[in-house]
DNA sequence: ATAAAGCCGAGTGAAACGGTAGGGTTTAAC
DNA sequence: GTTAAACCCTACCGTTTCACTCGGCTTTAT
């Protein structure tokens, strides 16, 4: 029951780009070394991202990612969903719905659905933009902090 | 972000013998027919939840598994975590809390601290009596389906 | 005594995790 | 038109977890 560091480390990503939304492409190599993550491995999740058509790319030199929409526009749930695949608890809730066979009989599914319906609603209420804002303030506290 | 069978399956193990609260041990065997369980599978997932002081045993011929306590006052929390170690959806949350040297300037962690919460929240408000009220309810159901 | 039950440690194949390596191709700038 | 900075892509790899299985041991009601 645990996110995977595709999930915390591509949110942290899409956040550095959506902190930089409309300065023009941002190199793979400036988010990895601002957020601390491998280049090479960060550059598998961006696929992920880019496949889902949340971030597009700029090639050549002077290129780099960028997000196909305004950060207010882009929940969370979206961002994990392409990088984690599927944020479901288990694999017999949500809408893509596979319920097993004897799911009628299954006495934890009733949790379960109730836990994933409370989780999506987080997950689809909270976006990019909000935890941009967040990030920004809480940065400049620290700035602020540091030279007080 | 999802559970193992390992919670699944305990889950509806507990709840198998909340149904049968009251009736003595109830076989391991037992458990996993009705449940459609792998018996030496089952057995480990037991252990867990044994040391964890969620079920107890009773040894020798005729024994089994009991709960220690009423199904109403068993959460779904505690059995989880007996099961899955823990329920964080990341490390650096939770009372346990081991938040990582740059937690404060993490972006994702305000996000992953109110998802926490929520999910605890139905985790622990749900018990395994509830749980079990509605799976007998269910069973009611299908049979008096069946007969007419 | 015996058989039914739990107790326990070890092993195992497959998959996912969390990367790394090393080659492409595109393109701005000189 | 060369060069270098950037993205693109495939493959691999060590480690851990998952979901079991196996085999032997101990306890206890009959």
């Amino acid at each position: 029951m645990k996110f995977s560091t595709k999930g915390t480390y591509g949110l942290r990503a899409v956040v550095e780009l959506a902190a930089r939304y409309g300065e023009g492409p941002v190199s793979l190599a400036a988010v990895a070394t601002e957020q601390g993550i491998s280049e090479a491995y960060l550059e598998q999740l961006m696929r992920s991202l880019k496949n889902a058509g949340i971030v597009k790319t700029a090639r050549g030199k002077a290129g780099g990612y960028l997000l196909t929409k305004e950060p207010q526009k882009i929940s969370v749930l979206e961002v994990l969903r392409a990088l984690e695949g599927s944020t479901d608890v288990v694999d017999c809730v949500g809408s893509d719905a596979n319920p097993c066979e004897n799911a009628c009989t299954c006495s934890a599914r009733p949790l379960f659905l109730k836990l994933q319906s409370r989780i999506n609603a987080v997950l689809l209420e909270t976006t990019i933009g909000e935890l941009t804002e967040d990030h920004i303030e809480q940065k400049k506290r620290i700035e602020h902090a540091r030279l007080s």
